[in-house]
DNA sequence: CAGAATCCTCCCGGATACTG
DNA sequence: CAGTATCCGGGAGGATTCTG
């Protein structure tokens, strides 16, 4: 089997918000990470995404279905159970989702380096580029220096 | 010299809207692939990418100014003339958005055909994903598609 | 030409229930 | 467990106008 999702992958305390690429919606990215390593159960998803909340998972999830990215099965047993997986066409999108972490991991110092050293203060504009693709090594650096 | 900017490669007749790869917020992909080939001005930026309002280009230039994407130089003419260009690290995002648009290229037509082959609505969440980053070739091929 | 200043709208998506 | 049903606020970003 395919072991648990770590709970943390995408944990809140990970640089997201100075991550500048986003795969597709707020959440697919992240969706598709989840998925690469099997099939996971709606719940399943949670715990990682975790701030989401079942509507807009159910949207994403409808969305990315509809777009051929995800398959979703329905085990008619009880309690239910509903697995959702990648397709040929989502885990196609897995070599871009590592480039951009690479990316990231290489150059996010750089950015938020340029960022402590600027006088501009993107007044209207805050401080802030669009959410997250995170890979894991980034998150525990980032955690061990804001631990410390 | 560069030579202009081709005022359609971001032409809204593009499938944009169905691409599922967004670098930084809504403009900074954009923005960074109109600066590859070299500096240009305010102006010169606002022709392809069209819909941009001066407000929203500006506080997206100041935004990748400040995270080191660009650099701005105000020459003492009259006119007044500005010129934004990639540093280092700006340029190092391209083959990112080389590899977005090969991606693309390659399985847009898979996604625009789940979407018409699904029945699904997603009814709540729209036939939309997020934004725009668009090669040319895209652009022309399916401007030729509807235009037959 | 290169923005700054205002106002305003839309809609994404979060919160909080509830159900088969 | 795997969702649906409502309600609702905030903030990105468009439209418009004005200036050095």
């Amino acid at each position: 089997m395919t072991e648990p999702l770590d709970p943390d992958m995408f944990d809140p305390v990970c640089p997201s918000s100075a991550m500048p690429f986003q795969i597709g919606d707020k959440w697919t990215g992240m969706i598709v990470r989840c998925l690469a390593a099997g099939p996971r159960r709606f719940t399943e998803l949670r715990v990682p995404l975790r701030t989401i909340t079942p509507k807009v998972l159910t949207a994403t999830l409808r969305a990315m279905r509809r777009d051929g990215l995800v398959t979703r099965t329905a085990y008619d047993e009880n309690p239910p159970r509903v697995e959702y997986e990648l397709t040929e066409l989502g885990r196609s999108m897995l070599i871009l989702i590592d480039a951009a972490c690479a990316w990231s991991e290489q150059y996010l110092p750089a950015i938020l380096e340029a960022r402590r050293a600027s006088e501009l203060t993107t007044s209207g504009e805050p401080e802030r580029l669009k959410p997250p693709i995170t890979s894991n090594s980034q998150i525990k650096a980032h955690k061990a220096e804001i631990t410390r």
